[in-house]
DNA sequence: AATCAATAAAGAAATTTTTCTTTAATAAAA
DNA sequence: TTTTATTAAAGAAAAATTTCTTTATTGATT
């Protein structure tokens, strides 16, 4: 009878996972001047089926005209705001490597609401360097800077054999929000959140349509 | 009555997406020097139901010991077979930008049985460079090098706008399977696999997650 | 040797998510 | 003006996935 997370939640993950993709497609729309835009579009651009649009935006405030669709500039407005994207959320990344780099450079990160503050790492080649502005610490100045600066989040790009150290150091400082990039499971506090990004899963479904492609031959 | 993907699938998606985490568990077992691992244990790392564990791994050929568990070694040998990494696929990938390079640079995907035989690019201070061992070619020469090896994906890293271009290209000289991480979404022949690999989906759930606790204070 | 406790496995039940159906609204066409 | 076709919305049904329950097995303990 344990619980292995409180899910008190309205919106389906699913729903939550489509929405960006939807809020993407809108933002397209307005720059290209479209006033409206019907579900059966964005099911065409999604992919999926046209009600399941329907469903999703219905957690929303956003309601739609029959016969015409919904207002491209309120999905914009409504879906950046329930996503959480339209405030500014503070973050430290560790482990300036390859992808801590590339998310470094990534400017999508902040116009979804995303702001890394500072970056840390073990390597003396790459503290003290500016990766796009963001400047690299060592790992030893994340306490001190944590609590200048208001961080809720902490992106943990490291090897995965480290990854339990650097989230034992995020949870003692008091984030509240891990993005875990290294395929390595962390154990954390019962109200922390962990969000796990395995690359490799994508690849393994990849893989397992393209076998059975193989195997219906 | 549109068919929007043919799912013949008989091991669910999400069981899938697990399965790589067992894989790295196990092999870290292995490397420690464990024999046998309950679905208790691994279930434990994973923060998930014990009989989720059972189940999902009742897909492939692994059987466990009661009492005992599973024998790890079982489970790396059956897992990287049954997910399709033992066998080396080939891939190219187009954008050799700042997320292009970091994928280059990861080991991993090589552990995991995906090859990026080269690179493409249309930036001319890229063009020419070595990432990783992997060259970066001008995209033009995607046609006759495709030819030369045997390659079957198709990477898409360059910015949003540029996906659907990019995917037309490799569609057009047969590769069957795209891993797409723009956030755009693209248009292929229905008898191509697309995986999209949205970052922003899972920024989208940790805000959700973190606003649903501040909404319950 | 007998009992206990931990576990895998299989199937049932519950839950979650997607798809289908119906209804009402309304823009466009006849 | 009337008809037609397209759409959103709400709810029902279906499908997929997870969790629970039961059973059998077996290593460890008494
Ligand atoms: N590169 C990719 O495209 C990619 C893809 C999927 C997953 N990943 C995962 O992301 C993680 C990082 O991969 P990468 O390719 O960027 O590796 P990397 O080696 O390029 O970068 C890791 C960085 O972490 C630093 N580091 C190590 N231990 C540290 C510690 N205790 N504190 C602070 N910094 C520390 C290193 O100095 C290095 O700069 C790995 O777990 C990998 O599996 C990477
Ligand atoms: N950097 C990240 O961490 C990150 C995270 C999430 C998503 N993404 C997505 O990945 C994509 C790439 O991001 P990035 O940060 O690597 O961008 P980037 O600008 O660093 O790299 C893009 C590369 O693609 C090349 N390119 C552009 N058009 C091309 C074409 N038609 N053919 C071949 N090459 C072309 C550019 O020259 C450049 O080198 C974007 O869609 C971005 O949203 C990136």
């Amino acid at each position: 009878m344990v619980q292995y997370s409180k899910k008190i939640q309205a919106v389906p993950e699913p729903t939550i996972r489509r929405m960006p993709s939807y809020l993407a497609f809108a933002e397209g729309l307005l720059r290209k001047g479209q006033q409206f835009v019907s579900s059966t579009q964005i099911a065409n651009y999604m992919n999926i089926d046209p009600t399941q649009v329907t469903k999703d935006l219905s957690y929303t405030t956003i309601v739609g005209k029959t016969r015409v669709g919904y207002e491209v500039k309120a999905i914009v407005d409504v879906l950046s705001e329930f996503l959480g994207f339209s405030v500014m959320d503070n973050a430290f990344l560790v482990g300036a490597g390859s992808l801590g780099s590339a998310l470094l450079h990534d400017s999508g990160l902040n116009h979804f609401g995303l702001k890394i503050e500072a970056a840390f790492d073990i390597n003396p080649a790459t503290i003290g360097r500016k990766i796009n502005d963001v400047e690299v610490f060592h790992i030893d100045q994340f306490r001190d800077l944590a609590q200048e600066l208001n961080v809720i989040m902490g992106i943990i790009t490291v090897p995965a054999e480290n990854a339990q150290t650097v989230a034992d150091l995020m949870v003692a400082w008091g984030i509240k929000a891990i993005w875990n990039f290294t395929p390595a499971r962390i154990k954390v506090p019962d109200d922390i959140i962990v969000q796990n990004t395995t690359l490799y899963s994508n690849l393994a479904i990849i893989f397992n349509k393209l076998h059975q492609d193989k195997r219906e031959e």
